[in-house]
RNA sequence: GGGCACAUAGCUCAGCUGGUUAGAGCACUUCGUUUACACCGAAGGGGUCCAGGGUUCGAAUCCUUGUGUGCCCACCA
């Protein structure tokens, strides 16, 4: 064995031997049961990985390594989230364009090349940390593969009745300039002013009214107020007359109005919010719809025309205020919907788009909810709030370029939808015409593309799927789908879990997934939630050069499933002195060891039971922990076992028998058989280290061409006498108390004492043993 | 306004279904070159277990109320 364990080198050379020996490739011939799992595929366009993704990607990995050793034909393919609004964000970001500046096909090249380089720095980092991921199996969202599956995904709900498209008010984002779902949006804490503001009455009095949007003034449509206001009564069912652009607008009641709020009187604009919205279905009211898409105003606006929202706001304020018009402000602070991947404020526009139909199945969402295991159990309340709560049908379309376009023409006479044949997935409408001729309805020959492109979760809610037909044989994709464990972080609920529950739902009326895992977040050293933003991480390729891969890792088992975990430089340093206090251990043993003194005694001595013991309870907890996801706590019984029972104890207890004059062949074959297993319960943890000590010694007499594909430890079967092993530790307490002696004389533990009176009653029957592993001549007992 | 989680040593946290003196790691103090390891070993100091109330022979653990922290959702004229 090497002298000292230089990781840097070690880790690069397992690195190697694992691509090289395809260590980690699935075998879909296999008799085994498989496990598969729905990895999550980062975003290309988060530019950069930081601790958090590898505490989340290493959590996962324990667990799949331990299912690998488990006995399971582990599929573990990785996916590149590469398509859709987030890459093209960072694309205009990178580049400070947008995508009115540059060309369709010029736009989606530059997403390709990003793609690429995101993709290629991932991979890098995910090698480094030592994934166990197959990577002959790999997506990415934007491939012909993941086309055609999300268009094929697109027909069978369009076909199914479940896809419709319809125009109506939705949110819009003025910056990106598209439609986006409920699940896009995020809350912002926003200062503002409420402004209050005189309208008229027939009869030319003041109506006060109160409102946050002064800007929308030229879109009132209505004054409402409550069918009890008694204050207002005689108003009802006449006419008011807006300041400023001074068109008349009708007085009625609803119910929804509160009393208390402002003056009661309340202005309804096309569309200040989704109240308003739902008061237009209600009350049959007219629009006057003064915002384009592009976030500015239209003629309806009169003098405003062509300004954005925010310049006609300051404008409309001014010109009320000259008029007298602006009675008071009060500054507020509000909660508004912003877009989650800019932070615009969130839209209402009336749009044609393609809608997913969720609202009426949510009884079947929150059943399949419950049909699935989640890890912690707490988080499936957040995905029946999501569900419970929802508002609004899932918007798929998006007015942009670079994503998954939809199989979708129209008819240029009569408007007809046109969809290709399945087996011609995938098409891009753009650039290729329908098979059929003629319009089958009117007979028309011209068609229309659709420009619009899929939302990105149109794909990635496929992500089970797109991973199962990686492959052609049937048998082998229905032995993959549902997935047996989709690991994810918690903020992606409502978007990923979700979306992939509503697919799966639709296509195939079950769970896309059977067991859940859901993970925390890395945050700095003061708790602070790591962005990239405030900078506050160092990368991990500079963590992993000076402390390596085990260390980074053993970091990441630091937090339970769920809870967000703090970096910490210390707890990598831990994690080397670990791996080292291995090596060293390891080192010891091994200089003991020989293939020939491997099958244990018949006749042990009390210690050696003692440790198999302990060593087997480990082995119960630490399986029983993996089990059920609880990484961390197995982790820690592993430590407790090796730290401190087997190196500050067990070790110390048979170096005699090890130096003796006559080697002891016992207490070598118990060496043999628990430093192997100690190297097993850390495979999934360490996987560089043990793969060290492995290949050093166990390789040749066991046979598997790795730690990682060797089997996972069962308890060594000896015969143990529980009342034995209860008077064997109270010989070790012994021994503590005679090191508590020594060091209070500020005795060196090595110093051999003549003699030594016990203070706790130990049977004699232990006094040889404890003479020799503490180094005491006479031993006299307790009075 | 609703939901979820958390509150234990200076710090980060274990303590799961209630049971003898509440644990670990780091930090701190003292000691030890012992032929695997000083990235080590031994010993030690340090805690009204957030607060009040309740259940119980017995509560850090269960119930309840409150306080504080974090996250999510809703409202958002």
């Amino acid at each position: 064995m090497l002298e000292k364990y230089i990781f840097s080198e070690r880790e690069e050379c397992w690195r190697k031997y694992w691509e090289e020996n395809k260590i980690y490739e699935f075998n879909p011939d296999s008799d085994k049961p498989f496990y598969s799992v729905d990895t999550p595929p980062p975003y290309v366009s988060a530019d950069h990985l930081h601790f958090g993704h590898i505490m989340s990607y290493s959590q996962a990995e324990f667990i799949v390594r331990y299912k690998r050793m488990a006995g399971f034909e582990v599929f573990y393919p990785m996916g590149f989230d590469d398509n859709g609004l987030p890459t093209e964000r960072f694309v205009e970001k990178k580049y400070n364009i947008n995508k009115k500046q540059i060309t369709r096909p010029e736009f989606i090249n530059k997403c390709l090349e990003e793609t690429k380089i995101g993709a290629e720095t991932y991979r890098k980092l995910w090698s480094l940390i030592g994934i166990s991921v197959d990577w002959s199996k790999t997506y990415s969202t934007i491939n012909k593969h993941c086309q055609k599956i999300s268009q094929w995904s697109f027909l069978d709900l369009y076909k199914k009745g479940k896809i419709i498209q319809r125009e109506e008010p939705g949110a819009w984002c003025t910056t990106c300039q598209t439609a986006i779902a409920q699940a896009d949006l995020e809350d912002e804490e926003n200062e503002s002013q409420m402004n209050y503001i005189n309208f008229k009455d027939e009869e030319g009095n003041d109506l006060l009214i109160a409102t946050t949007r002064p800007e929308l003034i030229p879109a009132c449509v209505a004054l409402f107020v409550n069918p009890n206001d008694s204050r207002y009564s005689s108003l009802v069912g006449k006419k008011a007359i807006v300041p400023i652009s001074k068109h008349e607008v009708p007085i009625m009641t609803d119910e929804s109005v509160d009393l208390e709020f402002g003056s009661g009187l309340m202005m309804v604009c096309t569309w200040g919010d989704n109240e308003d919205a739902k008061k237009y279905r209600i009350h049959n009211l007219e629009t006057r719809a003064i915002l384009e898409a592009d976030g500015k105003l239209n003629e309806l606006a009169g003098e405003f025309v062509g300004m954005t929202l925010k310049d006609a706001r300051k404008a409309i304020l001014e010109k009320l205020q000259n008029n007298g018009e602006l009675i008071r402000q009060e500054n507020i602070s509000h909660v508004l919907n912003v877009h989650e991947r800019c932070g615009t404020p969130v839209e209402l526009i009336k749009t044609k788009q393609f809608f997913i139909n969720i609202l009426d199945i949510k009884d079947e969402l929150l059943a399949l909810g419950e049909k699935m295991n989640w890890y912690p159990a707490h988080m499936k309340q957040r995905y029946i709030d999501w569900v419970k709560a929802l508002q609004w049908d899932w918007c798929i379309s998006r007015q942009r370029y670079y994503g998954v376009p939809f199989p979708v023409w129209y008819c240029e006479k009569c408007g007809e939808l046109i969809l290709p044949e399945e087996k011609d997935l995938p098409v891009d409408p753009m650039n290729e015409s329908p098979k059929i001729s003629q319009c089958p309805k009117c007979g028309g020959e011209n068609f229309l593309p659709e420009n619009d492109v899929m939302d990105t979760w149109m794909t990635s809610s496929l992500s089970p799927l797109i991973v199962s037909k990686l492959f052609e044989n049937e048998n082998v994709q229905n032995k993959l789908y549902p997935s047996s464990l989709r690991p994810q972080a918690f903020e992606i609920i409502r978007t990923w879990l979700f979306y992939t529950t509503v697919k799966s739902f639709y296509h195939f009326g079950d769970v896309p997934f059977k067991d859940i895992m859901i993970s925390g977040h890395g945050h700095d050293e003061k708790g602070q939630k790591i962005s990239k933003r405030l900078g506050n991480y160092v990368p991990p390729e500079q963590v992993i050069e000076r402390y390596g891969a085990d260390a980074m890792r053993y970091w990441s088992t630091g937090a339970n499933l769920g809870e967000n975990l703090r970096y910490s430089e210390n707890e990598i340093k831990n994690g080397s002195r670990l791996v080292n206090k291995l090596f060293n251990a390891s080192k010891f043993c091994l200089s003991f060891l020989s293939y020939e003194n491997k099958e244990l005694s018949e006749d042990l001595e009390e210690e050696d039971k003692w440790i198999i013991n302990s060593l087997n309870k480990t082995v119960s907890l630490a399986t029983k922990y993996m089990e059920s996801y609880q990484y961390s706590r197995a982790r820690n019984e592993i430590d407790d076992f090796f730290w401190s029972k087997f190196c500050d104890n067990y070790l110390e207890f048979i170096k005699s028998r090890l130096y003796g004059d006559v080697p002891d062949v016992k207490v070598k074959s118990v060496l043999y058989q628990v430093l192997l297993i100690i190297m097993k319960l850390y495979a999934p943890f360490l996987p560089f280290i043990t793969e060290e000590v492995y290949q050093d010694f166990y390789q040749k007499d066991i046979g598997e061409k790795s730690i990682h594909l060797s089997s996972w430890p069962k308890n060594i079967e000896i015969e143990i006498n529980e009342e034995d092993i209860a008077s064997f530790e109270k010989a070790i307490e012994a021994v503590a108390e005679i090191r508590g002696h020594k060091s209070d004389n500020k005795l060196s533990l090595g110093k051999e004492l003549d003699e030594y009176q016990l203070k706790i009653e130990v049977d004699e029957k232990h006094f040889d043993f404890i003479k020799r592993a503490i180094k005491v001549k006479n031993l006299i007992p307790r009075k």
